[in-house]
DNA sequence: CACACTACCAAGCAAGCGCTTGGTTTGTAA
DNA sequence: TTACAAACCAAGCGCTTGCTTGGTAGTGTG
């Protein structure tokens, strides 16, 4: 409820478990999944490749862990938004600047390896994972429903098809989307905002 | 010229090369090119795992070709719906409808493989291929500031961003559309054309 | 002290990987 | 019929993979 610290706790921190995770969610991003093996994963945290199966007891629940995390973490930073902004406007570009800080800020890799690595999921994890994922489209839609009523958003659009396609485009801004240049996220979100208003 | 043929021979056809191009195309998409083996691939054709490397001399080969077919075909395609469309706005909705029909049509699994694989090339392939994609992204931004200058598009949208906005819109189709609903690629280029021109 | 627990190491197993090799079949054309 | 190259097989090499096993420090609690 207080709105001093954008997140509370992302994975353990410095326990063993954390460091493994945020070391994975580098090299899932960097190699892929199936070109990190589970000795670069150690070297990385400084441990032997055995000592890892004493945490997770495969490889495939590290990708796990690490794609429930910024689920869950990046849900709670929508909604925190989704209630500071006042107008359907306003939420359609909270919502933006929540999805494009994800990609591109502090759980950036994480993000990336939600995205692209979803394949290398068991069937079993990725049914898991998306009945997490489908509270998280429900804002979405609600949202754009909401700027529909008001008059944001032209009738003729399809709001399930508009959603889809600004998934598309904030994902793939992972790719070539870099923040040191003059374009920072805000701008980025004003930027996408125009695809779904005129303005 | 004519419009019977949408395409002038894509791969050899029928010759053993050919046939193993379209088997990776598929494998590689469902499975992915990491999880993919030559083994794998021997057996879609229907050769022996080490026959394969007579007509390739990697196993990275096989998927800088398949990227590289795809990539000469919809450049041509593009070229060619640009080539009959007579206004800005009917020239931007040539374009989604040739990328749209590359991602989820006749072209789809090699599309797929082009946009989600890129990792797995060597840095030597990837460079190769950035010189074919070059000019397919040149004809995208001059159609963008061609419409901008027409007045189709406002002064302050940034159509670089716009262009990375839609590749991603278009190409993360490939993961939700399913042509054989109610919405056919026709609706949904104009849905996307929404994102580009308020109307 | 004894006990339990977490975190880890050292070693290695069974399986699978991309790719090579040497030789054989098959199609084509002189 | 002979010649030759393209296409392919059978076997396996050398290496890497995810993961297991048995044991050992370090720490806190009674």
């Amino acid at each position: 409820m207080t709105e001093s610290s954008a997140s509370p706790a992302r994975s353990g921190g410095d326990s063993p478990r954390g460091r493994l995770l945020a070391a994975a969610a580098h090299l899932f991003r960097t190699r892929g999944f199936e070109r990190t093996t589970v000795r670069d994963l150690a070297q990385a945290v400084g441990i032997q490749s055995g000592s890892i199966f004493h945490h997770f007891k495969s490889k495939e629940e590290i990708l796990r862990c690490v794609m429930e995390e910024v689920i869950r973490f990046n849900t709670l930073r929508m909604e925190q938004g989704l209630a500071a902004a006042d107008s359907p406007r306003n939420k359609l570009l909270a919502l933006l600047r929540s999805e494009l800080t994800a990609i591109n800020g502090d759980t950036g890799e994480a993000m990336a390896v939600l995205i692209f690595e979803w394949r290398s999921l068991t069937p079993e994890s990725q049914e898991y994972l998306l009945d997490l994922r489908a509270h998280y489209e429900r804002l979405w839609l609600d949202t754009l429903a909401e700027a529909q009523r008001a008059g944001l958003i032209a009738e003729h659009r399809d709001l399930f098809v508009l959603r889809r396609f600004l998934a598309g485009a904030t994902g793939w801004s992972h790719y070539w989307y870099r923040p040191d240049g003059t374009l920072d996220i805000e701008k980025l979100a004003r930027q996408a905002l125009y695809l779904v208003i005129p303005e």
